[in-house]
DNA sequence: CGGCTGAATGATTTATTGAAGATTCACTCG
DNA sequence: CGAGTGAATCTTCAATAAATCATTCAGCCG
């Protein structure tokens, strides 16, 4: 967590606050200087620019929401399927509160994602290594036979995409979303030879397309 | 084709030409008029408005591509997951081309995308229909079993959604996502259970992760 | 020195305004 | 009438000026 302790940490703290209030672009670094008892200059002791100190705020956000993401795939008692549809789905939530309810923290987020691509990267490359966590054990139970967990990872990510910041890619509902994730998903389980033979049944289409409420990037 | 025995045809011609050299900006509707002797006031008896004119010109684009795609799927000879192979691969490769190669049309297609969201929507759902045609043969070759043709096209347009005008997803290079659509396309086609037993092989990675290229929007 | 200040600098954003262009419409012509 | 005109209007865009703000740096304490 932003500790208190340290000149670098009440930086954050002072910043973030802002940052979630008012928005990255309403907020001055005067201002953060001031909330600090300090002067403007000050600031850059501690960081390179105004971008840095967000990206370290995003940076603590990312690895925060990942634990959690840890913390679904370790729950026990589940079979590697599971662990995998929680994962994604927690994910899928995770992400659509974040840019459902708090504007100022999507808007910070974006110009960071923005301006260092490095960042998404990073957090993407934790996330997808959760995501071989749970192949591997899917692996180790002879739940799945995956030859190349990381390579597959990558894969599930890629299909999955649509997902992460679900409202950056479609207009859906939240209902809509679990409903075409859980189809997708069937689909990367279990593949198209699946009819209804043996396995657990398809979904199936409840009224009209959703895709038809896609939007453009 | 846009026809030029008619005056709306005409209109079409001369701003289509228009569009692609200049760009739909930089294109004003009294050149358009004046490319086909008439006043700027008449174009407004023909199309409602200059959005019009570039909706009419991309259905025709698009229609075109379909109007392809279609051919690829119906190419005698081929298995059902050849076909859908072909379809996917195809569809990748002339949504790149199409941003790659034409700055002028992209600004069109875009600012009809963004302005229009029902036109996207209807290419949308002809390219998905077609995606239905390749699943509803493999049934009846008893490739596939396929409970509900639509939701399952509806899913795969939804894990392929990166492939489609890839540029706007990623940086990857055209190798790049050939080698990852290929990959999403043996889990859709597989699922997670193949390992290596039976059936073809998984396709494996080369060098370092592609996901690593990815760019946030 | 190491930690800090705050005025100076230059980049970026915002506000303003003049021009350009999309659209309308009262009217003409065949 | 139906096809077309072109000046009038109203919106949007672009250029510029003004203000704001991120960043720098010469120098100040303790």
């Amino acid at each position: 967590m932003l500790c208190k302790d340290t000149v670098r940490g009440n930086i954050l703290e002072a910043a973030k606050k802002r940052f979630v209030h008012y928005g990255y672009a309403k907020t001055t670094m005067a201002e953060i200087a001031s909330d600090c008892s300090m002067s403007p200059g000050n600031l850059y002791r501690y960081f390179p620019g105004k971008l840095d100190i967000a990206e370290a705020i995003c940076t603590e956000a990312g690895e925060f929401a990942i634990a959690k993401l840890r913390d679904v795939i370790r729950r026990p008692g589940r079979t590697a399927k599971e662990r995998l549809r929680d994962f994604l789905f927690a994910d899928m939530r995770l992400t659509y509160d974040q840019l459902e309810f708090d504007k100022q923290v999507f808007e910070m987020a974006r110009v960071v994602a923005t301006e260092r691509p490095h960042f998404s990267n990073r957090i993407l490359a934790l996330n997808r290594a959760l995501l071989s966590e749970v192949l591997s054990a899917g692996n180790a139970s002879s739940e799945f036979f995956i030859d190349d967990v990381v390579f597959t990872a990558e894969m599930l990510q890629s299909a999955t995409m649509k997902f992460r910041y679900p409202q950056l890619h479609s207009k859906l509902s939240y209902d809509k979303l679990e409903r075409e994730l859980d189809g997708v998903l069937h689909l990367l389980l279990n593949g198209l030879d699946d009819g209804g033979a043996g396995k657990e049944q398809a979904p199936r289409a409840i009224h009209k397309s959703s895709v038809d409420d896609l939007i453009s990037i």
